[in-house]
DNA sequence: CTGAAAGCGCTAACAA
DNA sequence: TTGTTAGCGCTTTCAG
């Protein structure tokens, strides 16, 4: 324990202090922190002297105060446990830090008196821009932030507003790849189980999955759309009720990853198995979809690149100077094939019986 | 479109527009926001109407500004892809919330400069505490705190400071609980993988696991006690190492629920069969532990408890009139059954050669 | 019990 | 180029 100078507590290191050491004024100090070009070499480089000496750092409320801008950036999920958002949560974290922000992150939990209290605390917070990245658009949230005049970035379908940006996802094109292979495998029968459909997301996966079905000669069969919320819960009991139904499918596509484990594990409990009675598909493509048993064919959404492009539109959103917003490419999608997809169950008994030559053929390639 | 009033953006409502129109002064305003109780009801009922009428809400830079108490709890945690965390974090934010803070989140990945800059923006925004939630002690980061002032909550062990305090986790209930389970199916020869061991509570918990092994007559092997990481990958590799030791052990114990899973994995792809040829038993207990495949058996330590308890003593750390802290009971952990556990492999022919006539024993309770 | 006034630490005119 | 100064919106003495 050696005897510091100072007694424990730390001195309270203020901008004038830094000042007084390197003998110059205030206004200097602020100039030369904020990288304002104008200060003399020599000044700057005794005020960055100072500023190490003394272990001094702005006080950020003060700067906010007076600036008006908090460097602070809301994100608001929809669940946080569902582990696509972690994920997607430290990759803008990475970002956002790396760019001088500090994150708060809401979480609403589907839940409407979470969601207002999410856009409350970022309110009273002054974020200066706001990420809704909960795949849905609650008009409430909308209202609020355009109202405080805040920047937003949405997903999918954002307000038409100067402010406002929106990401738009090719769900489509993972959808495709994955009702493609399905039906090479010799699916005819394929199931979906959508996320909460009071959220517009939801509902254009869910078209984009009808529209992929007719684009390869299929058509939707409506008893095997169901809904889910997104969650294993919501998986398994949406398993449960495709299980209940007369005709099953082949194949299930899920709306999310979770959802798909959910039915796995729905299907573990009936002791039905994995590709071999169903075949399942789902998306996202967390990390754990490498891990489940056996590991997840699923649709790959970058959460990287989703997470990147939302603080990058935020921040030049902010920097009036800053570039303008670049063009827009969307977010891609793409099939990752893993052991969740396989023949239709009784392929291979119709296949000895000569009843399906087409599939047969498709085998072969 | 309906016209208003004001133009689009907010009119910036300040306490200054809330004490004119309630006809008070600022200061007024202030005491009635504040439920200072000097307050003269019929202005405090002007000032509440006011408040509403313009929706006012007062800004928290300028009130940390003055107050140097900025309502913000840091909350750091080692991963925030692991699902343990999100839990966690989403009961702290509960409570948090309730209580009128806010949370500011950094995810070490096991890092030290991840850390390192966790600490700092921890300490630029002027956190009020801060829960260190890492499952080890970085020395790193309790040095800086403490010369911060800055109040802390630790997990297992934190540093001897009256501005800090420590959630003991009481490991051991739980995995003695987890091996007198396997002991009564019979397993003698029990495996564990361990977290990073750099990390305190991972050498906490391996002491617990071979001192709970002592305590039933077992020894531990050292060989079957192999070091992960707490990720799924980390479980993966360590199962991979004790596959190609000599001789296996026929259950294993995890520090926690991913390294499971990784393990769970790592069997499968090695067609291997779980519970029959390996018991498994996790520890955390996360909900995704009931969906895999087959469910898995674990200790449960509740993040809820945990959270709960880490917020309390943080904020009445803050509010010295705020009750003592009081009585530290520990976070209690025990074992949830599912279908990871079962005979050691070869339990069935043994029996039928008599070999082992003390599992059938064990087996008739 | 209430109001006037002095800052909290910093940035941004405006002068020099 | 640098320094002086006026606040940012609020809390908190200190008088009244």
């Amino acid at each position: 324990m050696k005897r510091a100078p100072k007694a424990g507590v730390a001195p309270k290191m203020d901008i004038r202090n830094v000042a007084s050491r390197a003998r110059v004024s205030i206004a200097t100090v602020s100039r030369t922190i904020n990288h304002v070009p104008t200060v003399a070499p020599a000044l700057a480089a005794r005020v960055w002297k100072a500023v190490e000496e003394l272990n001094y750092f702005p006080n950020t409320q003060a700067r906010a105060l007076v600036s008006g801008r908090s460097r602070l950036l809301g994100l608001i999920v929809s669940e946080i446990t569902n582990p696509f958002f972690p994920e997607l949560i430290q990759e803008f974290e990475n970002v956002a830090v790396e760019r001088g922000y500090e994150i708060l992150i809401g979480s609403t939990n589907y839940d409407v008196k979470k969601t207002e209290s999410c856009v409350r605390r970022m309110l009273e917070r002054k974020v200066d821009g706001v990420a809704i990245m909960t795949f849905g658009i609650e008009e409430l949230l909308l209202d609020r932030f355009a109202a405080g005049d805040i920047p937003t970035v949405f997903i999918d379908l954002g307000p038409n507003n100067p402010r406002s940006t929106t990401l738009v996802v090719d769900y489509r094109q993972g959808i495709y790849e994955g009702i493609q292979h399905l039906a090479v495998l010799g699916h005819r029968k394929i199931g979906f189980i959508s996320g909460p459909l009071k959220m517009r997301s939801a509902q254009t996966r869910k078209a984009a999955f009808i529209d992929c079905l007719r684009a390869i000669g299929l058509t939707a069969d409506s008893a095997w759309m169901v809904e889910g919320d997104h969650t294993l819960d919501g998986g398994r009991d949406a398993m449960q009720r495709i299980l209940a139904l007369p005709e099953w499918p082949t194949a299930i596509m899920c709306s999310n990853d979770m959802t798909a484990i959910g039915v796995q594990h729905e299907l573990f409990e009936a002791k039905l198995r994995v590709p071999d009675d169903f075949s399942l598909i789902g998306f996202d493509d967390i990390h754990l979809a490498e891990y489940t048993i056996p590991p997840l064919t699923t649709v790959r959404m970058s959460c990287k690149d989703l997470a990147y492009a939302a603080v990058t539109d935020l921040i030049s959103n902010l920097d009036p100077e800053g570039t303008p917003p670049p063009s827009k490419p969307s977010i891609p999608t793409h099939l990752i094939v893993r052991q969740t997809t396989g023949l239709p169950r009784n392929a291979l008994s119709d296949l000895a019986h000569g009843k399906k030559s087409k599939a047969r053929a498709e085998l072969a390639k």
